[in-house]
DNA sequence: ATATACTATGAGGAAATTTCATAGGATTCC
DNA sequence: GGAATCCTATGAAATTTCCTCATAGTATAT
């Protein structure tokens, strides 16, 4: 029997294209899904998805499905809002900080959808950047903090959002520009431009530079698109999530490089108090935003263990749950 | 996690008004439905159901989650007929010929929401009545034949529709009112009014009347209308599906009463040859039926124990152990 | 008050789903 | 053209989920 289950896998897998990244995506393993689709073949009496090189593609018979899925999905999806309404406690607020300036990026479509589905909700971007944006929480001057995980503090929640890729960029006429990979000699003596936080809180210095004695100079600019200015002037390089420099480097306007052989890899959390994490509306913002990103920004990777002693396998193979 | 096994399971709730029925309805044990609407209150982190005198009644979230279903199940619905028509590509004919005069009652709104549905497939329904209606499956002459089971012949498969009571219906002043249920004997020296059918053919006559030796007169008439027009009459009572009366007796025009002391019950079943069974139209023919027909007619019962074969090749559905 | 019709619940078992371990297919890179 | 790398498929074992059975509980009606 078709399941929603199988519906929510069918367009983890459309939105991702193959298998294995869509397994993640909804917290299975491939094999796991590898089953599920069989089984979808099977009910539909005809192959759902075809393989093609490197992933899958799906038929015609999948495409009709994935369009029910998705009108299921957002069925459910309203109906669980409502439930939400219905419980109760109508009204609310949810002030939102952000530690990440890149953020912004995705953010406001983000605020957007939620709005529109949570109209008496009064949602809040808390104005500036501060230098803990974490205690901002405690001061009770924020409900939900979106940053990199900022270790464990008791009374705080932490809801993941994805892991992403920082690139390094580079002017087009920079003489780093041959090689694939850059590792942290090749910063010396170079500028640094950077959103203006201190340096520990800049995972390119805090991972790579520093471990390795490097310190280079710093320039700062508020905005993403004055930090590309610069670069591409040459007043020197960066380091920015991949999904917030993709347009400029297809466009040839600047070059991303990959830092270190395997990457330098981030992850951003959503942070929030124990009862705020407790509404389900806050709940419902989160999901919205994982949802939103996967959907629109490139190179997203899941969350694998969202909670406690976070094992970090960095060889392949599937581990999961 | 909410599943579409548990909205299907709502949806019979909201229709049959107690767990148990709809427990009957979607092939489970009352017991099963229970933990499955626990498992929903969970969820929905509310109750969707309250106890309300002999049966259940939505709450509001309920309601909520019925709405819902129906979006979704209908979703479904039209996405498993869309990949119907991808797997098949080709057009077809339905030829239904009737058993049972009263279908009639129901059959046409369901003719007309199956041709919207597939609108490729010929929809006809074979003129006039015969002796002997599964004779013209074997004939070619129809391709499936609403009927009570008739026994079981090879290269048929029989679709369980689902179980009904035939009332006795009297004229308003007939002696016999004060009788809460009528038996055999009861019939002695009426003349029973019926469609122009062989004996055998009629449920009273064989199952309850001709055991006990009782042979009433009999006179007959094509249409239901004219069997309760000539019983208002005082021409003879009739014996008919508890459906087909149930506006004219709740109107005063006519009076029902059961047949034995729980009365007499038959059933329906949509029979067709195996390789009409195969196509999926027709598969989708008996479950538009069933569907339409559980949320029309009043008191109908699930049929429980389908005969294997037929379950297996028509019903998408549940499994039923 | 007792019969009746319904629902709730815990335990045990059956069934479905997931994982594990591995094989096999395609593509890319020297 | 082979090695390396990604990817998917599959059978069997393991786990989780779900269902049934047995029975208790609750409301309604007679």
């Amino acid at each position: 029997m078709l399941e929603i289950r199988h519906l929510r896998s069918l367009i983890a897998l459309a939105e991702s294209g193959t298998v294995s990244a869509a397994a993640k995506r909804v917290h299975l393993t491939q094999s796991a899904l590898s089953h599920q689709l069989r089984a979808m073949d099977e009910h539909a009496g005809m192959p759902v998805v075809r393989r093609k090189g490197q992933g899958v593609e799906l038929t015609e018979a999948g495409r009709r499905l994935l369009a029910a899925a998705r009108a299921v999905a957002s069925e459910i999806l309203d109906a669980e809002r409502d439930l939400a309404r219905i419980a109760g406690r109508a009204g609310g607020e949810l002030r939102i900080a952000l530690e990440c300036h890149t953020c912004f990026d995705w953010l406001m479509p983000v605020m957007d959808a939620f709005r529109r589905a949570w109209p008496e909700i009064e949602l809040d971007l808390v104005a500036g950047f501060h230098p803990d944006p974490f205690a901002l929480l405690a001061a009770d001057r924020a409900d939900l903090v979106i940053g990199s995980e900022p270790g464990r503090r008791r009374g705080l929640v932490h809801a993941p959002l994805f892991r992403f890729e920082i690139l390094a960029v580079l002017p087009t006429d920079h003489p780093l520009k041959t090689k694939q990979w850059l590792e942290a000699q090749d910063f010396r003596g170079q500028t640094l431009i950077t959103y203006p936080v201190p340096e520990g809180r800049i995972d390119l210095v805090r991972r790579v530079l520093r471990p390795a004695g490097v310190r280079p100079q710093r320039r700062t600019a508020e905005l993403t698109v004055a930090i590309l200015q610069l670069v591409a002037s040459r007043r020197g390089v960066a380091a920015l999530p991949n999904w917030g420099i993709k347009n400029y480097a297809d466009y040839g306007y600047v070059l991303a490089r990959r830092i270190g052989k395997s990457g330098l890899w981030s992850e951003l959390y959503a942070t929030m108090t124990e009862d705020v994490a407790a509404q389900r509306f806050a709940a419902d913002f989160v999901a919205t935003a994982r949802a939103r990103c996967f959907e629109t920004l490139d190179g997203l990777e899941p969350i694998e263990r969202p909670s406690p002693a976070a094992h970090q396998k960095v060889s392949s193979g599937q581990s999961n749950r």
